[in-house]
DNA sequence: ACCTGAACACCGTTCAAGT
DNA sequence: ACCTGAACACCGTTCAAGT
């Protein structure tokens, strides 16, 4: 399951000042949101790059296709690391670690979660989108893992588990309070984390003996 | 602690016309807020209130200043609600039965938990905030009590288990999954209640007999 | 006291005109 | 092919002028 690593295909201009003119906007919207958070103006960017408003229409049509391309490495790297999980022992720590990471990703603007929360449910055929479908399918792998080791709920869906992330970096925001992520992780990853090998916390039959449970 | 009931202090203004105006704003917002989220156009909560938008600003400076007056009722109806519940068995449940009111009251319009999540920090001397501190409070006397019975971690803070709340009902709004609230309070609670009632999860060297539980 | 709405500043988006 | 920026539509906020 872990395929070749860049799949994110960014289709460039071909012209040369087209091409410059590309390369600045990101420049310049990659500064911009790190100063005004992902809602900056696209009139200042375009200002900022020497652009006209029409030039940065052209090339990013909405503005989470500027956000998808400034974030594109940013992407490729956290998928590339959560596959890279996949090898290393500890399941549901590695999952954790990896959700850690993925809060950082999330957080590289202000206003960020809300735009990527948005498009992770829009299910259309954005830039973003694209982005979050790997993203998704990485954290898949990594819970799939945990769950056949019996470290994770049988219960847990990848979906809540991302999403209660950028919730915990949206509270974070809103707050202020870097700390608050952690807490917030902790609370939801020991609602994860299997607690008892053979007894649930509800009435539930043991049905087959977990094969290598690590005991206590 | 059960304090007389209606707190919230709202200074209506004297003239008749005055009065009717202002009357007429907060239905206006409210139906406005209802169809277009509470980020509506004032402009258009003025025209529908058929008043100058001057005089929307007279009466209510700020944004977050309509929306606390246009909730007064429902803030108020919450926070009796819950200390209503504090005279009832099995602390742990009512708590998760008040949060689960709390995430009804801030999906009242679209939008909402931004703004009430923001003014949950600010920490100024909105309306809102007035509004955010009674209902924190309100969270606090549950929460004590059903720490008290050993029936929810000790650790756990009142501003987490709120804001995770909030969270909830943000996720909900932007997957436009209703269902993901109850997911994501129950994964929540599963993290927030005590498990064991003598022995705890992690491997901790017993100091003191444990009351105070150790994190992680 | 209170209301009105024109005026200002700002932003997003489109599109005719240019090279 | 690609760029430009004026033009349009919209929104929030203030304030001089009115009653």
């Amino acid at each position: 399951m872990t395929a070749p690593s860049p799949i994110l295909q960014v289709d460039r201009p071909q012209r040369a000042d087209a091409k410059r003119n590309y390369d600045q906007l990101i420049a310049a919207a990659d500064a911009e949101f790190t100063q005004k958070g992902a809602t900056a103006s696209l009139d200042e960017i375009a200002k900022r790059a020497g652009v006209g408003i029409g030039t940065l229409y052209r090339h990013f049509p909405t503005r989470d296709d500027l956000i998808a391309r400034v974030l594109h490495k940013s992407t490729q790297s956290l998928v590339d690391r959560g596959r890279a999980m996949l090898d290393k022992p500890s399941p549901a720590d590695q999952l954790a670690k990896w959700i850690a990471e993925l809060v950082v990703y999330v957080t590289t603007y202000r206003g960020l979660t809300g735009a990527l929360a948005n498009s992770y449910v829009a299910d259309e055929d954005t830039e973003l989108c694209q982005g979050c479908v790997m993203i998704t399918e990485t954290g898949e792998a990594l819970l799939a893992r945990a769950q056949r080791e019996r470290e994770i709920r049988s219960d847990a869906a990848i979906k809540e588990i991302i999403l209660s992330a950028h919730a915990a970096a949206w509270i974070a925001e809103q707050t202020k309070d870097p700390a608050a992520v952690d807490r917030l992780l902790g609370i939801l990853f020991d609602g994860l984390r299997v607690v008892e090998p053979k007894k649930k916390r509800a009435v539930v039959k043991a049905k087959k003996p977990p094969r290598r449970a690590a005991r206590r």
